[in-house]
DNA sequence: ATAGGTGCAAAGGGTTTGCAGTCGG
DNA sequence: CCGACTGCAAACCCTTTGCACCTAT
């Protein structure tokens, strides 16, 4: 995701109306980095906002992502995660903690992407989830 | 998944009953590697069996992955696709036919799993998925 | 005989939709 | 002002659950 205001702008220029309701949207997910769902935003931004509606957090949610500013994975079975980080990278879920991390290809040896052919199928995007425990976890479950 | 044989077997000596749906079910996992979702194979089997309901599909299938015979993935956002194919791979999935295609390590250069540490997070799974488009259907869009 | 499985319908959880009222441009 | 957006509730889709009946062992 651009920042705030690159995305205020782009919003403007293309003809999308601020409300306040997206306002506060795009600036809860600029750089978050905890990977949330609909719900949780919802959850989180009606403190703030009391009659904040589901639509318009789907709406606003499936907006950016339309105009490429958030991408969603599906991390888990159960819903659909958010991420303002649109540059290809991987996911880390730790099983214990239920955090999801970022890993950046640079931080894997042996993985090289994007690959661009496999068996003459074309490989434009790839989703790639690792799961396990993560370092925090790790030290802590150590008895 | 084990040979048909060898997943009654199994059941048998866990105590679990082989009634017809769930003989029909196994058979139709077998070396089935279209991935498909309980509402497929309900539809499916519902040709054979008219009072198929949904639960002896769902429970059946959760069975199944319980004892590790299958396993679930999401592939789509939508919902959860079943596969007999226990091994570690991935997941090819062709936006323009929609199929979903196996590919295994060997035929990835410059990717090998199981990485097992990553910034000091263990992993124990991974899910990965590529998208793009199939060798068939790259020829056939070919003007 | 009996535990476990089936089928039905209803509930559940996340997401989308329809629509009247509202507000940003 | 007007068209796009909001909020509400209902609908939606896939999956699970509760429960009476049934069946494999």
């Amino acid at each position: 995701m651009h920042s705030f205001d690159s995305v205020i702008s782009r919003l403007r220029s293309n003809g999308f109306k601020l409300t306040p309701q997206r306002l506060a949207i795009i600036k809860y997910m600029e750089n978050n980095k905890t990977h949330p769902h609909a719900l949780k935003i919802h959850k989180e931004l009606k403190k703030k906002y009391p009659t904040l509606s589901f639509s318009t957090v789907y709406n606003t949610l499936n907006m950016l992502e339309s105009i490429g500013e958030i991408t969603s994975v599906n991390i888990f079975d159960e819903y659909l995660n958010f991420d303002p980080e649109t540059k290809p990278h991987i996911h880390f879920y730790c099983k214990v903690c239920g955090e999801v991390t970022d890993i950046f290809l640079e931080d894997v040896d042996g993985l090289s992407l994007p690959i661009d052919e496999i068996n003459g199928n074309l490989i434009d995007s790839a989703q790639i989830v690792f799961k396990g425990i993560c370092k925090k976890c790790r030290g802590r479950e150590q008895q």
